[in-house]
DNA sequence: AAGCCGTGGGA
DNA sequence: TTCCCAAGGCT
């Protein structure tokens, strides 16, 4: 069946009109009080809905305030050093975003005087943004009726509407994207979008739903037939791959410590982190002399002192934290440099790093 | 299309 | 512990 085909099908006998009604009323009476609802600042939507991908909002408030408090404006945000933005995202994770931001805004001050674009399709050629943070910013910024397809959107629907659909496809967030163009409210699409949102998030929750304090419970297919739990239908991930490391805590005479910044592209792209040395091609005893031919020093390999993991979608690092001490040579190595322990605070490191921080002698 | 891209919290 | 998840996008 095409998929308008389906569309037509699936809301055959659905009352839209009061589905719309009671999703909104119940949004304007229970909605969260949140920074980025404080008013529809265009760009303060777009920072909230790039910081709010695949993260929670107790996460996402204080980074919020802080980058808000930082670069208030587009104009301050183009002008930013990435460096000092990637500092203002460490710990956040997803740093590609931080990086697609930057560069949205900047060519939306040059392109657009500085006004994020109500128009789809300008919106949409930006930097990060994709469907769903599109139809979000147009919806709730500038009250334009476009779907905003997210993971709430996908359950709270596919429970109301019993679509069993594998909402891990693309194929199927453009279904639900047809289903929301002839549902959402002319009248009020912010509303309506976040409502659908609101309600994945507060009441219609992915493993105990809180049917009996749903709004829109009359409508929904899945608590009829008593299938809510079932939904949505989401294909299960593969298990992630684990690499083991040795993480170096590299000391010259001086006290100073060892840093690196991570390539421009890639996993934690421009990052820094200290040395580390993968295990799958190195040895424990091969380790000094893989350290001379990578930068250069001669060193002493010391004692274990803790062991860190690092846990990312799609892999897993086991390192193991080693103390060296430099002997001899000169640093050779094109991103590498030596700082002060005290200077630390001006380097974003990704998590993991930042828990090896404590074991450096000061 | 499917894999790459972080992190922390809760069941 | 292990698993899943949380307002996705890019390639």
């Amino acid at each position: 069946m095409k998929r308008a085909e389906r569309i037509k099908h699936i809301l055959n006998n659905f009352d839209k009109e009061s589905y719309r009604k009671n999703l909104i009323h119940w949004f304007k009476e229970e909605q969260r009080i949140l920074p980025w609802r404080e008013n529809q600042d265009p760009y303060r939507v777009w920072v909230s809905e790039i910081m709010l991908q695949q993260t929670r909002v107790d996460t996402v408030i204080p980074y919020f305030n802080h980058f808000m408090d930082k670069f208030p404006t587009p104009d301050a945000l183009a002008q930013a050093d990435e460096q000092e933005v990637l500092k203002a995202w460490e710990g956040l994770g997803y740093y590609s975003r931080a990086r697609n931001l930057q560069n949205a805004v900047r060519e939306v001050v040059s392109e657009y005087e500085g006004v994020v674009p109500a128009d789809a399709e300008e919106l949409g050629n930006l930097k990060g943004v994709g469907p769903y943070t599109r139809g979000a910013i147009l919806s709730i910024a500038y009250d334009i009726p476009e779907p905003a397809v997210d993971g709430n959107v996908m359950r709270v629907l596919s429970r109301i509407l019993r679509v069993e659909d594998d909402i891990s496809k693309q194929s199927t967030r453009k279904l639900f994207e047809g289903l929301v163009k002839e549902l959402i409210s002319d009248e009020d699409p912010s509303s309506f979008n976040q409502g659908l949102m609101e309600l994945g998030a507060l009441v219609c929750t992915p493993k105990t739903p809180s049917c009996m304090l749903c709004p829109v419970q009359e409508h929904c297919r899945a608590f009829d037939e008593g299938v809510e739990t079932e939904l949505p239908v989401k294909a299960s991930k593969k298990k992630q791959k684990k690499s083991p490391y040795l993480l170096l805590l590299v000391q010259n005479e001086k006290g100073d410590v060892l840093i690196e910044q991570r390539p421009d592209t890639g996993l934690l792209a421009s990052l820094w982190q200290y040395p580390m040395v993968p295990l799958e091609d190195i040895g424990h005893e091969a380790v000094a002399n893989w350290f001379y031919g990578e930068y250069g020093l001669k060193v002493e390999v010391g004692e274990s002192v803790d062991r860190i993991k690092h846990v990312f979608s799609h892999l897993i690092w086991e390192m193991e934290v080693i103390k060296v001490t430099v002997k001899e040579g000169t640093l050779d190595h094109e991103r590498a440099i030596f700082i002060a322990p005290e200077d630390m605070e001006d380097y974003p490191f990704p998590v993991s790093h930042q828990k090896a921080h404590p074991h450096i002698n000061r």
